[in-house]
DNA sequence: CACACGTGGGA
DNA sequence: TTCCCAAGTGT
């Protein structure tokens, strides 16, 4: 039986590098060894599309050429060179590895695994990944892509998610593994994922259909198996800009909630759909209001965000306190804001790039 | 270990 | 329109 899964790991192998040699996917962190550049590109890259991701890396290697450039920027700037691409703990997890690579490995980056999965934000799949595209180590990676090949060719038809079955994908993976050439042979497998056996898979042009049990047994449209996600909380926001003469006042999110990091306007969250008045009935300080008719909406991974916004001119001498900064129109572009804030100011024509 | 964390794109 | 995501990690 060992032997059996021995000799298909090595069909597999093979036959996956064939393919990968038929399909180049040219892109701008492949080819390099720079294994800071290369850290910067998984981060960006995960659970986020490469065509989406592709501009991002392109900005963020050259506005932070080095790691050193990384760990000296402000926060505000990476996030603001982060700002669209979503996830944003990653950006935070990745200056603060920065800043880690130049106090704890004296600005070298670490060239070994148990060091690189010390950073922030680098988990069992960044980790692998770094080591063998920039040391070609012999760490197979296991992603989405691994995950879904694997579990169709060896019929894996467990929840993925369980840990026993998630061991015995990442035992495969590493059987699997090309320990001559892992760099080369995790990005091939990761594209075989990403182009040939896909969610929607293409099993009429695969070569490994006859090495498949999903395929033989007809499960491949139920394998990987997932869980049912859970239905998305609603949440209803009502913003208030405040503003005076050029000036608008925005606020750093910083509670461990969704956009941590980003700006936004004076917040008032309500539980549900509530009218205006009700609204603005006890605001900080003295103010005209005028309403928008917009409504935005945007739909997150577990929430589903339901957005107003309201223009309130600030009518006496006081001003907003604990954390908020006026800021001038022009300079808006300076910060970061989440999509739905972003969304709203366009529509009021400010200038943000 | 279940859950939160963003956004844009394809079917 | 609605659903399912896409090179996962931290808590």
């Amino acid at each position: 039986m060992e032997t059996a899964n021995r000799n298909k790991s090595e069909t597999i192998r093979k036959k996956i590098q064939q393919w990968s040699e038929e399909n180049p996917r040219p892109m701008p962190w492949r080819s390099i060894k720079n294994p800071y550049l290369i850290w910067l590109s998984e981060i960006i890259l995960q659970q986020t599309r490469v065509m989406q991701g592709w501009d991002y890396y392109l900005k963020f290697s050259e506005s932070y050429p080095t790691v050193k450039d990384l760990a000296d920027a402000h926060i505000d700037d990476v996030l603001k060179n982060w700002e669209g691409l979503g996830y944003y703990q990653r950006a935070r997890n990745m200056h603060a590895a920065a800043q880690q690579i130049v106090s704890t490995f004296e600005g070298r980056f670490p060239d070994d695994y148990d060091s690189i999965r010390s950073l922030k934000g680098v988990g069992d799949y960044t980790a692998s990944a770094i080591a063998s595209f920039a040391y070609g180590l012999p760490h197979a990676v296991v992603d989405g892509n691994v995950i879904r090949i694997l579990t169709r060719l060896f019929g894996i038809s467990g929840i993925i998610t369980s840990a026993p079955v998630r061991r015995s994908i990442d035992a495969l993976a590493d059987e699997v593994l090309d320990k001559d050439r892992p760099g080369k042979h995790n990005q091939a497998i990761m594209d075989f994922g990403a182009m040939q056996c896909t969610p929607a898979p293409r099993c009429e042009s695969c070569p490994l259909t006859a090495d498949c049990s999903a395929f033989k047994d007809n499960l491949v449209g139920q394998i990987p198996l997932k869980k049912k996600p859970r239905p998305k909380r609603e949440r209803f926001f009502y913003y208030i800009v405040f503003h005076q003469e050029e000036d608008l006042y925005i606020k750093k999110r910083s509670q461990k909630d969704v956009w941590e990091g980003l700006y936004e306007f004076y917040l008032i969250e309500q539980p549900e759909v509530r009218d205006w008045h009700q609204v603005v009935e006890h605001l900080p300080i003295p103010c005209d209001l005028e309403y928008e008719t917009a409504h935005y909406k945007q739909t997150l991974s577990h929430q589903i965000i339901h957005a107003r916004f309201a223009l309130a001119a600030i009518t006496g001498d006081r001003l907003l306190k604990e954390g908020y900064s006026a800021v001038n129109k022009k300079k808006m572009r300076n910060f970061a804001f989440p999509k739905i804030v972003d969304c709203y100011l366009r529509d009021k024509g400010v200038n943000l790039n």
